[in-house]
DNA sequence: TGCAAAAGTAGACTGAGTGCAAGATAGCAC
DNA sequence: GTGCTATCTTGCACTCAGTCTACTTTTGCA
């Protein structure tokens, strides 16, 4: 890699640790993007080059896990189910406690959710991307697995809510201290459950008419 | 209602309906808020009094159904179970051609769902309030059904998102230009499909383990 | 008619994001 | 090395959303 990109590299990381480690200590909207931008020692206009918005400044770490399901999907076995690929697969990042899950013991990721969280306009851009895993998710479906348009894209809407509501869950129980590991199987539980539930439909939970 | 509440009443509206229509005629970014305020004849400081952002200018005309799904569920006679309830009125909303259905044939309410779709900020506004339709949904899923909480947060985002889709669906078979009335039996057997899928399930879809 | 509370206004201010034109730097030729 | 070019960076001025403060107008009610 040549003298050039290192650089951008370095720089674009320059800002976004300058900025994280600025909003996490005073809060997203106590920051304004001028701190930020002399924090990591470039220009307002430089900052900008990198990163659209302020939002970007952290959600970017979580844009590459935006295809995930999708590609979860296209790459499973041939005999595999798309749901069971999307299960196995969430199972295993949850043991490799991938952030990706929400469960996490590294402090500065804990910190990280901690702000998503508690910043609407943040928490509103993360939704965007979730947006983008579904409708590439439905793709995905309708292509792979022989699926018709539309009940490709109500699968995918449902996969995609119920893998944001696994992983806001899981962060919410790793917020209260509790080391991820001890929470691991908890995790596992739920996963299982939402996607049995996934599976066979909420008719079991309410029997009745 | 006193002469004061009356008048509160018609600048809401009036600010609204000038937003709106010069949204719509102009494009969302291209009308400023200081152009909004002069339309409908207030001050600037007087807009921002009755709506927080230039965003509520167009979406609060949708809050009023952010508890609905919740509400509903709540309201269901004992026997019923929770999903046959919210199928039974998704559907009676569709016959009574409720906006919020996403089917519709009033050129403003195609003209308004259009500025929406094509507004990323929008977007991003009204996927918030999905976010409070499921809290709320999970809740009354909780309380009246005896569902235990992360069953109700799944359930209930599953429900959301495929509300959701459904409508989003519905809405761009209107804009094509096809009367609503002529999309009724397929926007009703999207809505069974869709329901059915809820209750039965994703497996019945990709059988093979 | 008079007075308190509510509603509206004017104008200055902060902070995000953009456009532009000039300056600095890396890559590459010779 | 020297010079040329493409790219990166910067400073400055600008627009627009949204807030703060202090002031005026209007309404409800005695």
């Amino acid at each position: 890699m040549a003298l050039r990109e290192r650089k951008k590299v370095r720089t674009r990381e320059a800002i976004s640790t300058a900025a994280i480690t600025l909003f996490v200590e005073h809060g997203f909207d106590q920051v304004s993007i001028t701190q930020v931008a002399e924090a990591a020692d470039v220009s307002r206009r430089t900052l900008f080059a990198y990163f659209p918005t302020k939002e970007d400044l952290v959600v970017h770490r979580f844009a590459d896990h935006e295809d995930e399901p999708a590609r979860v999907v296209r790459a499973r076995p041939a005999d595999q189910s798309p749901l069971t690929a999307l299960h196995d697969h969430f199972v295993e990042r949850l043991r490799a406690h991938d952030p990706f899950t929400g469960l996490t013991d590294r402090p500065d990721t804990l910190a990280l959710y901690r702000l998503l969280r508690s910043t609407p306009a943040l928490m509103a851009r993360m939704l965007q991307f979730n947006e983008t895993s579904q409708r590439e998710l439905a793709a995905a479906l309708h292509e792979t697995a022989a699926t018709p348009e539309l009940t490709a894209r109500l699968a995918a809407a449902q996969v995609i809510a119920v893998h944001w509501t696994l992983a806001m869950t899981n962060f919410d129980l790793c917020a209260t201290g509790t080391p991820a590991q001890k929470l691991l199987p908890t995790a596992v539980k739920a996963t299982n459950q939402a996607f049995t539930l996934l599976s066979t439909g909420l008719t079991p939970l309410w029997p009745a008419g």
